[in-house]
DNA sequence: CGGCAAACCTGCGAGC
DNA sequence: TGCTCGCAGGTTTGCC
């Protein structure tokens, strides 16, 4: 499900639901999403307070009233979901379950089960596996034309692939890849290393308001996002290319249809006209 | 190292 | 209605 914007909406709707509270029963209904959960998960964290929740790229970083911080990966399917009581029965895919002293209970439900659990030291969370080859967060400071530019040296590849590499840069995926190359003209196939200059400037400004769009809309909801409230996240209505296969190319007078492409076995979605 | 295909797993919509 | 096929927002592994 979820690239950048949509862990960045679950995120904050966790924060009012777990920070300063305190988990008095985690359970683990399975012993294994794509990787094996951490044998000791429940037994760490129960009667743990939640101080504060933070995102990392598509990672969401928990973090304790004790040098453990909970990081969980979404991967395609997974969903953060708040109940309170009465609760309802469990779906088959709530693999890990997290009641709070309120009453409240958050599942993670994760039908194909390729997300990520896994328990960090707090003073060497960067250095954990799943973080430490990130690329820049590409809504950090930092994050600007020049470095953009800097980051796709020597790469030969399609900048395509180049933006989906999160060593790159961290937390784009299919849709907003797609959208940021539209907005910003750039083809899919262009070799990565030859976007610099004003193109690395206008790329890393589209990828910019592209990603600060969609969390404004609460992420994009094609399947599975939704917020842990249960709400429909809305920014897939502002696509301008992402599966829209044969429309018209919008926002343009170049009169031309959204073609697909399938790059490194994912479908892209351009306008052979207006990005070159 | 770069680049690509396949694998991981389940569900859903399209087409027959 | 029911089956098969293709496809899906991600990451890792293994092969050239």
């Amino acid at each position: 499900m979820p690239e950048l914007p949509e862990v960045e909406t679950v995120r904050r709707g966790l924060a009012p639901v777990l920070e300063g509270r305190r988990l008095v029963k985690v359970t683990a209904r399975r012993p294994d999403l794509r990787k094996p959960l951490p044998v000791d998960l429940a037994q760490r964290l129960t009667g743990r307070t939640i101080v504060r929740i933070d995102r990392r790229a598509k990672y969401l970083l928990v973090r304790m009233d004790a040098p453990v911080v909970l990081l969980a990966h979404l991967g395609m399917s997974g969903r953060m979901l708040v109940f309170r009581p009465p609760l309802p029965p469990f779906d088959r895919h709530d693999h890990v379950i997290f009641d709070v002293e309120d009453g409240t209970q958050v599942r993670f439900r994760d039908p194909r089960r390729f997300g990520l659990m896994d328990l960090a030291e707090a003073d060497a969370v960067d250095e954990h596996p799943f973080l430490a080859s990130l690329g820049p967060e590409p809504l950090g400071e930092k994050f600007d034309g020049p470095a953009l530019g800097r980051l796709l040296d020597g790469r030969n590849g399609p900048i395509k692939a180049a933006l989906m590499d999160q060593k790159v840069v961290a937390g784009l995926g299919n849709i907003y890849v797609c959208e940021a190359l539209f907005m910003a003209g750039l083809s899919p196939r262009r070799k990565a290393s030859t976007v610099r200059g004003a193109r690395a400037d206008r790329l890393a400004t589209a990828i910019h308001q592209v990603l600060e769009a969609a969390i404004a809309a609460g992420g994009s909801s094609l399947r599975d996002h939704r917020t842990p409230s249960g709400e429909l996240g809305y920014f897939q209505h502002s696509f301008s290319v992402y599966g829209r296969e044969g429309e018209p190319c919008p926002g343009c007078d170049c009169a031309a249809a959204v073609k697909r492409l399938v790059q490194s076995g994912r479908s892209t979605f351009y306008c052979s006209a207006r990005q070159r």
